[in-house]
DNA sequence: TAGTGTTAAACAAACGTTTGAACAAGGATC
DNA sequence: GATCCTTGTTCAAACGTTTGTTTAACACTA
């Protein structure tokens, strides 16, 4: 049996394997990566991964899940009680903040939309899903209360605001030296964005 | 020697190579796909991939370099005596044309900047480094008309616009059911999104 | 004959997975 | 307290496939 100090020193092998992978998952895509790599980074045995995850496979599901977890929070502004456009300025800072706390993410994200894998259907799929129904519904609530122009789609709209977001970020290894993308700067990109968005549907 | 009728009738080895490796690239990604794979689709047998294109990374070289041309019209824009915002809306049906046109082209963009091959530095980022100076410059140009408002970032506006069009063909595979993506609806999308960044940057 | 295009077969290397032995720890039995 | 067995974990080694590439022979044209 293995030991498990209160520090959690021991090198817990499930979540060493994790670790390491998401990086190297991430930048090299699922067929980039080979699995005595993940191993030989993490210092396991390769055999390790089939004993947890049951195969590779396994262990990129088991970094999607934890990846994509964050997504769930999303939900949390839905129930909210304040003005709609409020709700949207929410949506885009979280958005920032977690790319920010979690550099991997938009990886998984665009490489799963573009080359998906089993795991698409089930845990990209319905995040993002979940992400874009809001995001409509938020709209849709808005506009029944005159708040916005008539004639605007709540879906167009919905996908304009979190494109401008998203793109921000997923151009960035092209744009590196073109823009400056530190997070100091990310405060002035949000209000921008707000900006453009919030006189662009504005009544 | 082969021969060569008028009609182009026999299997010209390279080029149907790349016609069939393009849609396999696309959509499994550089590592997804093996070169037997590719030489069974094009009914040419598997050493003529190196023959012609001296192996697997020459053949997806050879495809993203046909595709990433197409941006290089992107360019044609900057010559031309018209409004700046009017230059915008160029853009913006410009590129959904190039989607329609061409399937595949967004997957081999967003592949790219989430899992860069060798291919990145030398074709796709000078493509989309010259697309988003082109952005940049039009906007600027405007600003100095005073035909924009003031403190507006040609950058983050550029990339505004940009996210928006694009991030709307990106979710495509997510959004399928939630939103109708039919060409059809391409000229409501683009007035939608002309209309929103018209207003969200107009003085 | 020389040169170009095409083929099936073979190449070494890398792939994901499985194996069986070794090991350490906890509880039960004497 | 010493012994045994069970259980969970780790290891090096080997498994059979598949990988991208190369080879040598062949067909055809100029």
């Amino acid at each position: 049996m293995k030991e498990r100090t209160l520090e959690n020193t021991d090198a817990d092998c499930r979540e060493t394997l994790i670790a390491f992978a998401t990086p190297l998952f991430a930048e090299k895509g699922f067929n980039g990566v080979s699995v005595r790599e993940i191993a030989g980074y993490a210092s396991v045995n390769v055999s390790m991964i089939s004993y947890y995850f049951g195969g590779k496979e396994g262990l990129y599901a088991a970094v999607l899940n934890e990846q994509f977890g964050v997504l769930k929070r999303v939900a949390e502004i839905r129930t909210m009680e304040i003005d709609p456009l409020k709700k949207f300025e929410l949506y885009v800072r979280a958005t920032v903040a977690r790319y920010r706390r979690n550099p991997y993410l938009l990886r998984f994200y665009t490489s799963e939309l573009t080359n998906p894998t089993p795991c698409f259907v089930t845990i990209v799929k319905p995040a993002i899903q979940g992400v874009v129904k809001i995001l409509q519904e938020t709209f849709a609530d808005g506009l029944s209360h005159h708040q916005f122009r008539e004639g605007l789609d709540p879906t167009d709209t919905a996908l304009a605001l979190a494109g401008m977001i998203n793109f921000y970020f997923l151009l960035e290894p092209a744009t590196g030296e073109l823009v400056d993308h530190s997070p100091e700067r990310d405060e002035e990109l949000i209000q921008h964005i707000m900006d453009i968005f919030t006189r662009g549907v504005l009544k």
